[in-house]
DNA sequence: CAAGGATTATGAGACATCTAATTTATTGAC
DNA sequence: GTCAATAAATTAGATGTCTCATAATCCTTG
């Protein structure tokens, strides 16, 4: 079924085909997640929690709502996970310079820790992921990469400025 | 904070940096789901129906266990989809063969017309997302990604065999 | 051909995420 | 200086996904 054939062997658009960029793009990055959830699973730590404790170990004290927009999640979303690393012991709350309407985040001695532990993982992951392609085709694929999602996202804007919200997205991983 | 170096001015290993590949590849998954997303709802149609459509589209009459493993999603999961495809009147659900266990999707008329609509979306996103790429750009895109995903996906299957599980990898939108 | 094991679908419950509404605090304007 | 508008956090409720359990059917083999 990857021959770009349809089922009666009319040749498909090829933006259409099996190999498409969207689908591509997707699985591996699935294929990514699943690789450092596996990894970091080994620590008690899930997917979400490193992706807060990753942003705070670069910049530590951010509040919710900065750290909102860092991990591209909403302020619920994000409340429950910091109450959740909270209650673990990795990140303490606190109000900063008088003002307490926001809620900082900061890194406890075991969240400073576990960075130690973790970023090893990640490391591990990527150099596996890459492994086979020489640093040429890495850059390309950067390039190629952080081109589409500049297109993709001034396309958003575009129809955000227009009025037009995206709904959730769901289906993780999906093809 | 895109300068390689930590906030104390020390190097930073670029496998960490802000700009790595597992980032990258997870907004441009995210940019593009997200792009496909508000298309479709322009239509009625959510991300999730249009994956399992887009699969029927393909292969007409597959069983829920087939789609299933198609769309990468498990099996309570494909089933809830389903039934509201149903209950929406683009599939039917119907044994075949004699065999009273597998349930088999068949698109409607009605599901086989959405794809002269929805297909072309799909074009749009895609064509917008290369935008400024050549296509000797895309191709490495393409070749790195099939690599990567093959990479990753050996490196899973050689966990499952020791007995790794893969926990639910949640936080689809994040950095 | 009967019994046990495998396969498929479905049901029940947990959980992360979202949107919308509410609360509390801060800022700005008159 | 007070009041309205804005901002941040939180709560409430809906939804899609997962895991685990159960039911129904099929297949194999003694």
């Amino acid at each position: 079924m990857s021959d770009g054939q349809g089922t009666d062997g009319e040749p498909v658009d090829p933006r259409l085909h099996e190999e498409r960029l969207a689908r591509l793009i997707r699985l591996a990055a699935r294929a990514f997640n699943r690789s450092l959830t596996l990894r970091l699973s080994t620590e008690g730590v899930t997917f979400g929690q490193w992706i807060f404790l990753r942003i705070l170990w670069r910049e530590d004290g951010l509040s919710q709502r900065e750290l909102s927009d860092r991990a591209h999640l909403t302020e619920p979303t994000t409340h429950t996970a910091l109450s959740r690393l909270e209650q673990m012991g990795l990140i303490t709350r606190r109000n900063v310079e008088g003002n307490r309407r926001r809620q900082h985040a900061f890194l406890t001695d075991e969240g400073w820790r576990l960075r130690d532990v973790l970023e090893p993982l990640a490391i591990e992951a990527n150099d596996l992921a890459v492994e086979g392609l020489d640093a040429e085709e890495q850059a390309v694929l950067r390039h190629a990469l952080t081109v589409m999602i500049h297109n993709l996202e001034r396309d958003e804007a575009e129809a955000a400025a227009r009025g037009q919200r995206v709904p959730p997205t769901r289906v993780q991983n999906a093809v």
